[in-house]
DNA sequence: ATCAGCATGTAAGGCGTTACATGATTCA
DNA sequence: TGAATCATGTAACGCCTTACATGCTGAT
């Protein structure tokens, strides 16, 4: 497995599933997934071939049912003990890149309002995302019991408290970036 | 600048305030901004040579005050432009690449408690995090009124508040697991 | 004497994004 | 007929991480 490409092992997450094509994945990636790691095409079907190779995944008979041609893949038995060792590793890269952030932290070299605007963009933004994962865990407390919807509904939950925490923070920071300039400057 | 090289408005912003060398810049980045933007000295010195091939910072004179020779840079009038300029735009790219959380969604490889474990390191790890966090915070507060003091303010509490919600999570969801554990399966 | 910290930089290699190329089917 | 969707893939390009190279000063 690549040292660095992560991607392999949501691929083999996925398909400890079910069987999958490229297609498919990038799909999975698009939904709740994507809150918290993404995907393209470019970055799958390499990961896919190379993965292939190393005997951690294996192709299926292609069909054609419509459309093009559809390759699934299935985990072998080494892809399974693969991703099992590394769901046992200790440490976990978590990282947050956000923008927005940035813009706040050097808010100072424009007018006070353009950081107040970005704040209010974020949080649209962050209501529009609060928005759909709140249907996600809708449709997931109904199949609870359901063997790994629990980890799903885990990770839907983790998303929409930190959405949440978001609007309340852009709540209080607008409030005090008024004060401030009503009060000081 | 550089059309996917954030590191430039990262670099431009903090010479906004005061001449700095790329070793200074590796040091705020490793300070309250590292919680929402990284950087490395292979991303930053290369960033300066053409930043300043671009007219967007200059070199100052060399100094050699104790160790090895010095070169600060200082922020041009074209650079304060572009820093202007990224700050008004309205789009922001916010990424989240949280392993955990993958290996949350995927827990179902591997023994429950194997994904409780992997809550609880997560748990220390944001402890760690909330504890500088809050130092920085307790610093701000002292000197509140000092210019752009607030917009650092509100970036530590922004990780303040995401963190404490992050931690509630915890606890939820270890005590979902438990549970479940217990009575369904 | 040697280690840590200050300070600048380069090189290799990997990874990912974006855009492009291809092509079939279904539905309006 | 044309657009949308299904479906696979490649190529260019850029970016970043990691490791390495260099060398001074001050403290132990």
């Amino acid at each position: 497995m690549a040292k660095d490409r992560k991607i392999d092992v949501v691929i083999l997450g996925l398909l400890s599933h079910e069987d999958l094509t490229g297609y498919d994945i990038k799909k999975r990636l698009d939904g709740a997934i994507g809150f918290f790691w993404k995907g393209s095409y470019g970055n799958i079907y390499p990961a896919l071939t190379s993965m292939e190779e190393e005997g951690l995944i294996s192709k299926k008979k292609t069909t054609k049912t419509g459309g093009r041609e559809k390759i699934p893949y299935h985990i072998t038995k080494q892809g399974t003990k693969a991703l099992r060792k590394w769901l046992q590793e200790e440490q976990a890269s978590n990282e947050l890149k956000y923008e927005t952030l940035l813009k706040l932290y050097f808010g100072g070299a424009e007018d006070r309002s353009v950081t107040i605007r970005n704040i209010q963009i974020f949080e649209e933004d962050v209501k529009r995302n609060l928005a759909v994962l709140k249907t996600y865990k809708e449709n997931l407390e109904r199949v609870l019991d359901e063997e790994d919807h629990i980890f799903y509904y885990l990770t839907v939950t983790f998303g929409i408290d930190t959405y949440e925490a978001y609007l309340k923070w852009c709540t209080k920071a607008k409030m005090l970036l008024d004060n401030y300039d009503n009060s000081c400057i």
